[in-house]
DNA sequence: ACGTAAAGTAAACATTCGTTTACTTAGTGA
DNA sequence: TCACTAAGTAAACGAATGTTTACTTTACGT
C-alpha cells in the first residue's frame, strides 16, 4: 500500500490544469478561454483534462473555490491582529486589493468572470462568493455609523468600487494602499472640505 | 429622386435590430447572444442581418453608441438647472443609476459587456466610454474637496460603485434615488458617528 | 514478472457560430 | 413598362468548441 500521505503518482497534475485555467479565465474570460489552451498550457491534450476534472464548468468552479480560499485566508490574516473597527476595514480593502490586483490568477477571476454569464455554474459561484461578501458584512456591522444608515447598501458599494478597480488599475498611479486608505477615509469622513460640510 | 429628409423604404429594420441587439446584450452579455437570435427577434433570418449591419461587432458597437448617446443627453438634462455641486452629483449619479438599473436595455449594455471582452471591437467600445466619464470627471472637479485629495481616483471608485449596482440591485429595497443619496453623502460626509470622526 | 488501473494521446463527433453565396422579392425612378 | 437596387431568404461554408471514444503508455502493488 502506499504510504497515506504520499499523492498519488501524477495529481499534481490537476494543480497545473486548474493553475493554468486560473490564468487563462484570469487574463481572458472564461469564454474566450479554451479546453484546449488550458491542456496546451500543460503541455497536455484536451482529452487529458477530463480525466481531471469532468466539464469545462467544473474547471471553472475549482478555480473559483480556491480563490474564495485563498483571498479568505489572506483577509483573515490582515486584520487579525488589529482592534479598531476603522483600522480592521481598511486593512481588509487593502488585503482584498492586494489579492485581486497583483498578477494574482485566482484572485482575479473572481472579478474577471461573471458568474451570471456562465449558465450552470452559476449557482455555486454566487454561493462561494457569497460565502466571501459575508466577512465584509461583519466588518462593517462594527463601525460605528451614524444610526439608521443601511449597512448592506454600504457594503454593496464598497464592493463594488473594489471589485471594479481591476479594469482600471495602473492608469492612474494609485497602489493598492493608497487605494485602501482614500476609500475608507471617504467611508469613515468624506471628503468635502471641512467648512463646506452639512447635509 | 426621394425627398431627402425621407428615410429610406425599411431603415427602420435597423433600428428593430439594434433594440433587438440591445436587448440581448443586455440580459445574456454578448458572447452568449448570436447572431441568428436577434434576427429571430424581428423574424429574420441571420443572414439578413448583415444588409444593416456588416458584422456582429459593428452591431455591438451600434448599440454601444447609442446608450452612451442616450445616457450622456439624459444626464445633461437632470443636471441643468442645478447650481450646487453636490446636488449636481447626485443629480446626475441618479441619472445614472436610473437609467442602469431600470430594464433599460441601452444603458445596460454599457455595464454589462466589458470592452475587454470583445476583441477587435475593444478600442472603440473604450473610446465611447472615456466620452461617457469625462462628464463624471468635470462633476468631480467642481467639488470643493479638501486638498490634495486625487480626484481621478474619487472618480474609478465612485463609478465603480455605481457601475456594479446591476449585479445586486433588486436584492435590497433600495431605489436609484436611495442609492445616489447615500453615495454622494458618504463622499460628501462620509458615514462616521461624529463623535468618531477622525484621521 | 504480471496484471491492473490511472494518465495520456490521437482522432473523431456533434454542435454551434459568424459569415457568405446564390437566388428571390418588391418597391422606385425614368 | 422596364431596368435597377435594396431587403430578405434558404442553404451552405469553414472554423472552432466541449466532449467522447478507442487505444496506448506507465507506474505500482502483489
Amino acid at each position: 500500500m502506499r504510504a497515506p500521505n504520499r499523492p498519488s503518482r501524477a495529481n499534481n497534475r490537476s494543480l497545473e490544469l486548474r493553475n493554468a485555467a486560473a490564468h487563462l479565465f484570469a487574463h481572458r474570460g472564461y469564454d474566450q478561454t479554451t479546453v484546449r489552451e488550458i491542456a496546451a498550457a500543460c503541455s497536455m491534450t484536451a482529452g487529458a483534462v477530463y480525466v481531471h476534472f469532468g466539464s469545462k464548468h467544473a474547471l471553472l468552479i475549482a478555480v473559483y473555490g480556491e480563490a474564495v480560499t485563498r483571498v479568505t485566508k489572506r483577509l483573515a490574516v490582515s486584520i487579525a491582529t488589529l482592534d479598531c473597527p476603522w483600522q480592521r476595514l481598511e486593512s481588509a480593502v487593502r488585503a482584498h486589493l492586494e489579492a485581486v490586483l497583483q498578477p494574482n490568477d485566482y484572485a482575479r477571476v473572481m472579478t474577471r468572470v461573471l458568474p451570471e454569464d456562465v449558465g450552470e455554474a452559476r449557482i455555486e459561484l454566487i454561493a462561494l462568493r457569497d460565502r466571501y461578501e459575508a466577512l465584509f458584512r461583519a466588518l462593517i456591522t462594527e463601525l460605528p455609523l451614524v444610526p439608521q444608515t443601511d449597512c448592506g447598501l454600504v457594503r454593496l458599494l464598497l464592493l463594488g468600487a473594489i471589485n471594479w478597480t481591476p479594469f482600471w488599475y495602473g492608469h492612474g498611479g494609485a497602489t493598492p494602499p493608497d487605494i485602501a486608505h482614500l476609500t475608507v477615509t471617504l467611508l469613515r469622513n468624506g471628503l468635502a472640505q471641512p467648512s463646506a460640510r452639512s447635509l
